[in-house]
RNA sequence: GCCCAGGUGGCGGAAUUGGUAGACGCGCACGACUCAAAAUCGUGUAUCGCAAGAUGUGAGGGUUCGAUUCCCUCCCUGGGCACCA
């Protein structure tokens, strides 16, 4: 039958169509507003495309399509995020290159896009890996580093003693390597840093990563998800404290000093330099210092665990005269106090659950200052039967001056007084640590940076960008950066030319030479934080992205990926994004004005899915039998965009089933005959509803009520072309492909991606009747079907007529009456 | 432990200034068409009940004429963070 819609035919040829006529080619000189619309570009794995990309795609190829017909010049990008230790390992394994995998693997991942119909520029295309774009990645790092923002500085790596490499972050699992299960060591390494923690707070004419937040159209989840991750903190540092015999003095933060009173004993990082020097020649040296070893062995076995594995010892020495009160602080090494948060070294007390535990496994003194204000468990906190731990209604008991009031109110009053006193002063404090960009890995970008015979470290000169990445490398691990061993990398006469133009600019003295590279890569996050530049101008050559694009195009109007880059990738996104600013090459200073993520999709049995589990859906596979349009509609049907939710083969067919019907609704013969009244009126609410449901991000609500207008056309005998047309223009960013052939087959020429998106006419939305559900003491008990314009009194009389109503209204009298127009009428009886 | 998100039919889900719970789809059942099947079209489908009616949105309480929606207490599921003083 001719009514038959061939989805393969039709798909191919308007993806043809599409790519030929660069339909979706985004003009930088447009008198159209703009729109930069961006999805999270994905890693190209050798396992293709999985089925949970086209779902973010889909929903931002619906709102381009929709943005396109409002008028707006779109931007809508695609490219690869290409360097990452998948490839590495793949190459570890089989002697493939990366280089040659990836390249692979990108032909597939742009095939399978296309094949789903998806509105990117193609032209636009970028990839990580390659030397035209990751010149730029190091172009970033130099600039940073001239700004004091790329620091050196000797850090923790996690070691695999068995594979003899260095892992990353996600490659252990559970405290051990994810390939041998060895637990994983830390071995310090020189390493680069990025000065993320300069940018928290607000400098002048930049916000910073905290309250920028405020300004952002993002999920409350994330944004409380980023100002957790940065975890500020107030509270006051103590200051001039002296370690007793010794010419040491410090001070400690302390974010409760309410209870400050009440400490006891002083704990210090056994990582701290201080600890050797307080203990060397004392008789306690060895028992410390074996402790120290054996809390540093025990946290690189990755197995730590705070309750088990708590543990300290004495060093002999005290704190003196602990803020005037006579009194002397015992200090201990302690296995939980971290290093890297305030100074390393924190007071403590009987009001604080680890800190208790500590001192009852040590048994060292403790002080009550604070009580519960029913008397038996007073008297139990006064035994130290338990921790009375931070309470708001904590009756205070010192200072004497404080005496009797609560713990929960009285917190800036103390402040105040220590401060008064000199014995503290405000501080703030960051669980954000600056980002470290080192990796000691081959598939990523290499790091500007030569050495010379003394091992001082040069950013190398603008115009010797990019440092290529060398191809004869050794994958096998054999305990160092797999560069170090290239000898093109290493090649003489460029470290030469190197030398002689640091020589010439007077960044090197006469006398020394340059040895070496760098020879670590960056982590690939450093890539992703700046891509979305390098859409606004790909080709361009003199810079990353020229001021000029970078400020007509930017900030993204919109992203959306997933939920697992909460934290890192938008967060260092946002970092980039400042520096720019401060430094004055765009006007603006969040990168993406909203944000969205999309929900995981699940297998059918509800699962993660995995080969393993055998649940894995393949998109060709569904591309190929139900269609591009279907795949696309039905993950848009599926449930809430960013809600979690499981594959349904059948529901697949019956959206595509959908699809056919309409395609036969729009083979119907025209006519002039105008729509019935209700039908006419579904189609308004559905232009309506449709439109607001993009623009919401609620695709399912969106293609129901598209459903719901097919039901209402398909028993109709013909249709007025006009009617079509619309029909066609709401459906053509869920289906593009059966809507450009419907538009065709109607006479037009032209793609249907310019068309205007239609307009409502609000006098249709409302029907000229209106059902009332009368209620008698909040139940339904009949219905009123009346004009929409019957006044209150009217409606109300005709509801008590309604043949049930009267019934149970006899039963009493009417206390009260309710009238909501359109919805209720109701009657209050008793 | 802390922080998020969620809990509605056999299934995915719908319903927001509190106003007829279950839209739309899947599945299932029956019917029409067919020699037959597929496809298509139509009807029905929360639970109990012959019916009238009653019950029902994780559990329990509260506010209200009326609560999936607001408040309190608790349970469960998923995700994130986890020694940050």
């Amino acid at each position: 039958m001719s009514e038959n819609y061939d989805h393969q035919k039709v798909e191919s040829k308007w993806q043809k169509f599409w790519v030929d006529q660069k339909t979706f080619k985004a003009d930088d000189h447009s008198k159209k507003p703009k729109h930069y619309i961006l999805d999270m570009y994905p890693y190209p794995s050798g396992a293709g495309l999985h089925v949970g990309h086209p779902l973010g795609y889909t929903a931002t190829d619906i709102i381009s399509r929709k943005k396109r017909m409002e008028g707006y010049e779109v931007l809508h990008p695609m490219g690869w995020d290409a360097f990452g230790l998948p490839a590495e390992n793949y190459a570890i394994k089989t002697q493939v290159h990366p280089d040659k995998s990836t390249r692979g693997n990108i032909e597939t991942f742009r095939k399978q896009i296309q094949s789903i119909g998806m509105s990117y520029d193609w032209d636009r295309e970028v990839g990580s890996c390659f030397p035209d774009y990751y010149k730029w990645t190091q172009w970033f790092f130099r600039f940073l580093y001239k700004n004091d923002l790329a620091y050196k500085k000797k850090a923790p790596v996690n070691w695999c003693e068995s594979c003899h490499t260095v892992l990353a972050n996600e490659q252990v699992v559970d405290g051990a390597c994810d390939r041998c299960d060895t637990p994983v060591a830390l071995k310090m390494l020189n390493q680069w840093f990025f000065r993320v923690k300069d940018f928290i707070e607000d400098q002048p004419g930049v916000d910073g990563l905290l309250s920028g937040l405020d300004k952002i159209d993002w999920p409350n989840s994330t944004k409380i998800g980023q100002r957790n991750w940065i975890g500020r903190s107030e509270g006051v540092d103590i200051i001039n404290l002296k370690v007793k015999d010794m010419d040491l003095s410090f001070e400690v933060y302390d974010s409760v000093p309410q209870t400050f009173m009440a400490q006891t004993f002083t704990v210090i990082a056994p990582e701290h330099p201080w600890v050797e020097e307080m203990v060397k020649g004392t008789e306690r040296e060895k028992e410390v210092m074996d402790c120290v070893e054996r809390i540093k062995k025990n946290k690189a076995s990755g197995k730590f665990d705070i309750e088990t594995d708590m543990e300290g010892v004495f060093t002999g020495r005290y704190v003196e005269n602990y803020c005037g009160m006579g009194r002397d602080l015992p200090i201990w090494v302690a296995s939980f106090v971290v290093m890297d948060y305030g100074t390393g070294i924190v007071n403590c007390s009987v009001h604080d659950d680890r800190d208790f535990a500590f001192a009852k496994k040590y048994d060292i003194p403790l002080h009550v200052v604070m009580l519960p204000p029913d008397a038996e468990e007073a008297e139990q906190v006064k035994n130290l039967e338990h921790c009375y731990h931070h309470a708001p209604e904590g009756i205070m008991q010192e200072p004497v001056q404080f005496k009797g009031r609560q713990w929960g109110e009285v917190r800036q009053d103390i402040i105040d007084y220590m401060i008064e006193n000199d014995w503290a002063t405000p501080a703030v404090n960051y669980k954000l640590r600056d980002w470290l960009i080192s990796r000691q890995r081959y598939w990523g970008s290499p790091i500007p940076v030569v050495y010379d015979d003394q091992e001082q470290e040069y950013i190398i000169p603008e115009d010797e960008l990019p440092v290529h990445l060398p191809t004869d490398v050794d994958f096998v691990p054999h305990g160092e950066s797999p560069l170090a061993k290239s000898k093109k990398y290493h090649d003489k006469s460029d470290l030469k030319r190197i030398e002689d133009k640091l020589k010439a600019s007077g960044d090197l003295a006469q006398d020394r030479t340059i040895v070496r590279r760098e020879s670590d890569t960056m982590d690939t996050f450093v890539c992703s934080s700046w891509y979305m530049w390098r859409f606004m101008d790909p080709h361009n050559e003199k810079e990353f992205c020229s001021k000029a694009l970078a400020n007509h195009w930017g900030p993204i109007d919109l992203y959306v990926g997933g939920a697992e880059h909460t934290v890192l990738h938008l967060l260092y996104a946002r970092f980039f994004c400042k520096v720019l600013k401060k430094y004055g090459y765009i006007n603006y200073d969040e990168p993406f004005t909203k944000l969205r993520h999309q929900g995981m999709i699940l297998g059918e049995n509800q699962q993660k899915m995995s080969k393993s589990k055998g649940n894995v859906i393949n998109p060709d596979l569904i591309v190929e039998e139900y269609g591009a349009d279907t795949l696309r509609c039905y993950e848009m049907f599926m449930g809430p965009f960013h809600q979690m939710k499981p594959w349904s083969q059948s529901s697949v067919g019956g959206i595509r089933k959908w699809l056919d019907r309409v395609w036969r609704v729009l083979q119907k013969p025209e006519s002039e005959e105008p729509l019935p009244k209700n039908v006419l009126s579904t189609l308004h609410q559905t232009i309506k509803m449709v439109g607001e449901h993009i623009d919401e991000f609620k695709f399912n609500t969106a293609v129901s009520q598209l459903m719901i207008l097919t039901n209402e056309l398909t028993p109709l005998e013909s249709l007025p072309k006009a009617v079509k047309e619309t029909y066609i223009l709401i459906f053509a960013p869920f289906a593009p492909h059966l809507a450009e052939e419907a538009w065709q087959q109607l006479g037009h020429k032209d793609t249907i991606t310019f068309e205007a998106w239609p307009k409502y006419d609000a006098q249709y939305l409302v029907q000229d009747t209106v059902t009332y559900a009368v209620q008698v003491n909040g139940k339904v008990r009949g219905e009123l079907h009346t004009s929409k314009d019957t006044p209150k009194e009217e409606a109300i009389s005709e509801a008590k007529k309604v043949e049930k109503v009267a019934q149970y209204l006899s039963e009493g009298t009417i206390k009260k009456e309710i009238f909501v127009p359109g919805k209720i009428i109701g009657f209050v009886v008793s």
